[in-house]
DNA sequence: TTGACAAGAATGAACATTCATTCTACTTTA
DNA sequence: TAAAGTAGAATGAATGTTCATTCTTGTCAA
């Protein structure tokens, strides 16, 4: 059930069964296009199963959101205890994202479906959640510590993790049709050292020597 | 019927009404969230007239994402027709945007819905659509042209427009308080100087002067 | 001017289907 | 044996669609 991390036990118990369906299903196809009867024929369970474990359809997804914004945040948790740089683990996160959108894309494309209101109608928006709020933090203080320059909190948070989120999307789109590991290190350059003129891109040294 | 130019006529044709009224519909609670019914009694026509005009839901929500995208190409094709340089263009592009984004904002939420599989089978996904290709097209000539660091299209596009549509997204969400065009300078300035260390600021005298 | 007629747009009750959910019976486990 | 879990047929509310009918508009003959 740990999709991100440790490995999955079998035979799988029911639950997990169920959830994995069920996220498979709903990135494929969008939550409003599966039924309970194609989760129930896929994860080879019972409807009654179905409704014993989670209530109903809407019980899944909500499960499914919670667990993944949970392995998100474990992800900036782990980060945030092995870097000091904020800098750094605005780094280490997109290179994580990046990599797991290649090995475990469903996690990740649920994560970013950006639509979560349209079938969770309780949940918060996903960028108020735990995880989305610590990268806020994190931002703040590279701007603090003078690791990027000061400005307005949402411009540097959209402009370095809207990218980073773009290039997720087209990637699990396929649009991209390289892995976004490839894409890693030239965007980190550009990103953070601008996309500004290339007259002056030998004075940016700093942002080389970061990187 | 036109949205974003040109007055509405009144009394409103029965094939407006229809469409306003699911443009509205649909933003507001999400395609599968809303009813034929419920699109019939807010633009207050008959079932028949919606099968008449439209020929049933998926019929309107390809009529309206025709319509917008059409609406999309147009915006580009007068900012590329009014101005000369890319790098100009990109920001008229996106200061309008931010415009459209307080005063009509339906289809600009409609427009960046990014999940228009879901509902719109067989179009095409929205990037691949004719304003998009030539935003992307103009953000190739400005890098050719050396306004733009040289860097991979997709990083150059991602960059510049992930930050934006996140920042449409996220206002679009209440989650950003303030109208967009406030934050318009602030964005252009770190979008296309780069959110580098301050320590080399100064030396970014070209980016200024373009802005 | 008036009335008959035709064309087609609009109407909405009725229909058919889908699909989440319930419920009761059965199986396993402790 | 009791409790918990599983099974899947049956249910009915929701909702997309049809189509016979009504209304509107324009045309033409008397």
């Amino acid at each position: 059930m740990p999709y991100l991390k440790r490995q999955p036990e079998s035979p799988e118990p029911i639950d997990c069964r169920i959830l994995t369906a069920a996220l498979d299903l709903f990135v494929a196809n969008g939550y409003h296009n599966v039924s309970v009867h194609e989760i129930q024929k896929t994860a080879d369970v019972s409807i009654g199963s179905i409704y014993n474990h989670f209530g109903g359809k809407d019980g899944i997804a909500k499960a499914l959101y919670d667990h993944v914004i949970n392995e998100i945040d474990e992800l900036v948790i782990d980060v945030s205890r092995d870097f000091d740089s904020p800098l750094v683990q605005i780094k280490e996160i997109i290179k994580q994202l990046f990599s797991y959108t290649e090995t475990h894309s469903t996690i990740i494309a649920f994560a970013f479906h950006a639509k979560h209101p349209e079938f969770l109608h309780e949940e918060d928006l996903i960028c108020k959640t735990e995880p989305f709020l610590k990268i806020t933090d994190i931002v703040e203080s590279a701007m603090e510590q003078g690791e990027l320059t000061r400005t307005n909190t949402w411009i540097a948070t959209s402009l370095i993790f809207g990218g980073v989120i773009r290039m997720i999307q087209l990637r699990l789109d396929k649009v991209i049709e390289e892995p976004l590991p490839e894409y890693y290190s030239m965007l980190i350059e550009s990103a953070l050292g601008g996309l500004k003129n290339h007259l002056d891109v030998e004075s940016n040294t700093l942002v080389a020597a970061v990187n």
